[in-house]
RNA sequence: UGGGGUGUAGCCAAGUCGGUAAGGCAACGGGUUUUGGUCCCGUCAUUCGAGGGUUCGAGUCCUUCCACCCCAGCCA
């Protein structure tokens, strides 16, 4: 069960040198350290309710929480908030446990759930009745809002606000005995129905819901509400520091009042952070599982999606991702961070790690005239130009080759330093050739380019010191590997989707172009066995990996991970703008 | 017209007791290069939501205002 390498009760450390400035919660939880506070050790949890698949917003928090436990030498719990049996699968608390392992994290034996606190939480709700703090409230659901008031005005007490404790020990018994059927009554804090806390205005603590729970099945029949859930969990398991997100600054008050009127010393505190926005996507669980369920992507793991499943099978590293994490900060301003970081933190990672290969792509072919028809040459070409240890694969060579579409123009623009009539360039590794001739279809598109090579510039020099502009990468068309490609894009084609400031939804954004399949592109045959999972950098084109699903032996299909920066892309926009 | 939060560059984000605006991404120049990749070097906030005030000195203190986010589930 547990991750690789990883220090017991930690996450891997990257080899990011420490960010100078230190979040808000580490700063003060260094105070709390330097004040002897929770004997030196910090306690934290990542508490997912297992109803969807994790997403790199998830991951933020989960870096966070393990993060710190690491870094002050404590631990962090993984604990599913499961409280609300309607909404929770097991698929999803599997998908997330392989998430978080996937991610690098590990929580040793500290696997927990609320549902296994279900009895101490049902005993904690019993004694706030007898301390008069809870009552039952046989209102219907309608009639509470009503008397709940507004955010300007104040609530109304219930009529059953004031029955005895008896009677209230009684029904609520009764209510988990089974006797009332869902929303007949409900366990409420008696606090305040003026508290300009509107979460404060006696919350719902129980509420009955005849569910079959994914772990408790139907021994229960009543459900307690988050509020009341969290904050004894958390003291439960010795939390010190429960951080969670924005959203839940109002309900730290209710957090405080039930840990504080139930006596429970010593107590875990809440912090909250701004949860992660990302350009040209949406990350919130109620509008990925719509994709999900509207089919408008393949599943939570469509390479699309930003979810960790959807990222691992994009081709994305557990470091690049952590990384990312770490670049983008922790802070309580809400923010959306630029999409290039993202793709830029997987380039980073994948330029040190990906082994280079050729594939082609939108293969257009190329005959050398002058190599002989029956030659074949091996070269043997290095995985990665500036690691040697990386080793090397064989990459045949013959007559006939297929080189890039994009990378032939027959009246090429100022600047284009590739193939065209009359051009020299270099086959990467191998020679350089001169285009002499072409030949077009009936419509007059160019269907094969005839070029001649320079023997004497095997490897890709020439003796002579004559340079050449343009390296093409290529593949032999006796040798090459027909594979799938699938080309991903952003999801999205409106920077904010999920603003409804001008009034569409954000299934209206998505980008039509957001997944190209290519079914015939042309690759190196080393890779006729890569694995699922597998990445690759197909050099000059991006970076690419095996899917996990799809990719066979003989029949490889790649997913696109990110392209390389492209900056004959820029000039070339550049060009037509003016 | 209630309460809780937040506002530092295009995007994130540091900024200790007030001492004269870190870093990353993006962008833009230039160098190296058998990937138009990588790498390297350089440019990019006279100003910190706005206005007043205190001070020799304010992003940091006081004050007024503005903008944005969250809260009226028997969701989390």
């Amino acid at each position: 069960m547990s991750a690789s390498n990883i220090p017991a009760g930690k996450g891997p450390t990257d080899n990011e040198a420490p960010a100078k400035g230190r979040d808000f919660i580490r700063t003060i939880i260094d105070r709390h350290m330097e004040e002897g506070k929770y004997d030196g050790k910090v306690m934290t949890r990542f508490p997912p309710e297992p109803n969807g698949y994790l997403h790199i917003g998830h991951a933020k928090s989960i870096c966070l929480n393990f993060g710190l436990a690491a870094e002050f030498g404590g631990a962090c719990n993984l604990r599913f908030d499961d409280t609300n049996p309607s909404k929770e699968e097991v698929e999803y608390v599997d998908s997330i446990m392989e998430d978080v392992k996937w991610l690098g994290f590990d929580w040793e034996d500290r696997l927990y759930y609320a549902s296994n606190y279900f009895e101490r939480l049902y005993e904690y709700a019993v004694q706030l009745i007898i301390d008069g703090k809870a009552y039952v409230d046989s209102l219907s659901a309608e009639e509470i809002r009503e008397h709940r008031g507004t955010l300007t005005e104040p609530g109304k007490n219930s009529p059953y606000r004031d029955r005895s404790v008896e009677e209230n020990l009684e029904l609520f018994a009764d209510m988990r005995a089974g006797k009332y059927r869902d929303g007949d009554h409900v366990l409420r804090a008696k606090i305040d129905m003026a508290s300009a806390n509107v979460i404060m205005r006696d919350p719902a603590l129980f509420r009955i819901k005849h569910a079959v729970h994914h772990r408790t099945g139907d021994a229960w029949c009543i459900y307690p509400m988050y509020d009341f859930a969290h904050c004894l969990s958390d003291a439960i398991e010795g939390v010190t520091h429960s951080i969670c997100t924005l959203e839940f600054e109002n309900n730290r008050e209710l957090y405080d009042w039930v840990l504080d009127t139930l006596g429970i010393s010593p107590r875990p505190h809440q912090y909250e952070f701004a949860r992660l926005n990302i350009t040209y996507t949406v990350l919130s669980k109620r509008k990925l599982i719509q994709l999900v369920e509207d089919k408008l992507v393949s599943g939570w793991d469509d390479p699309r999606m930003p979810t960790i499943s959807g990222l691992r099978r994009r081709g994305y590293t557990p470091a690049s991702i952590r990384n990312f994490c770490e670049k983008i900060g922790v802070a309580k301003a809400d923010s959306t961070v630029d999409h290039a970081l993202l793709e830029f933190c997987v380039r980073e990672d994948l330029n040190e790690s990906a082994p280079r290969v050729m594939g082609v792509l939108n293969p257009l072919k190329v005959v050398i005239e002058n190599y002989p028809e029956d030659r074949e040459e091996d070269f043997d070409f290095p995985y990665h130009p500036e690691k040697e240890e990386m080793g090397s694969r064989k990459v045949p060579f013959s007559k006939i080759l297929y080189i890039e579409q994009e990378d032939f123009r027959e009246d090429p623009p100022k600047k284009f330093f590739r193939l065209a009539p009359g051009r020299e360039v270099r086959l990467r590794y191998a020679y350089y050739v001169t285009c002499t001739d072409v030949v077009k279809d009936e419509n007059g598109t160019v269907v094969e380019v005839r070029c001649t090579y320079d023997p004497e510039t095997k490897g890709g020099w020439s003796k002579d010191g004559r340079k050449v502009k343009g390296t093409l990468h290529w593949v032999s068309a006796k040798h090459a590997l027909k594979a799938e490609v699938r080309l991903y894009e952003k999801l999205f084609q409106k920077e904010n989707p999920a603003s409804t400031k001008d009034g569409t939804d954000f299934k209206d954004h998505l980008y039509p172009e957001s997944l190209v399949t290519l079914t015939d592109a042309l690759v190196e045959p080393s890779l006729t066995n890569a694995e699922p999972g597998q990445r690759f950098q197909f050099e000059r084109m991006g970076y690419f990996c095996a899917d996990s699903k799809d990719s066979r032996p003989g029949s490889p299909v790649f997913n696109r991970t990110a392209t390389l920066r492209d900056s004959w892309a820029r000039i070339e926009k550049q060009m037509n703008n003016k």
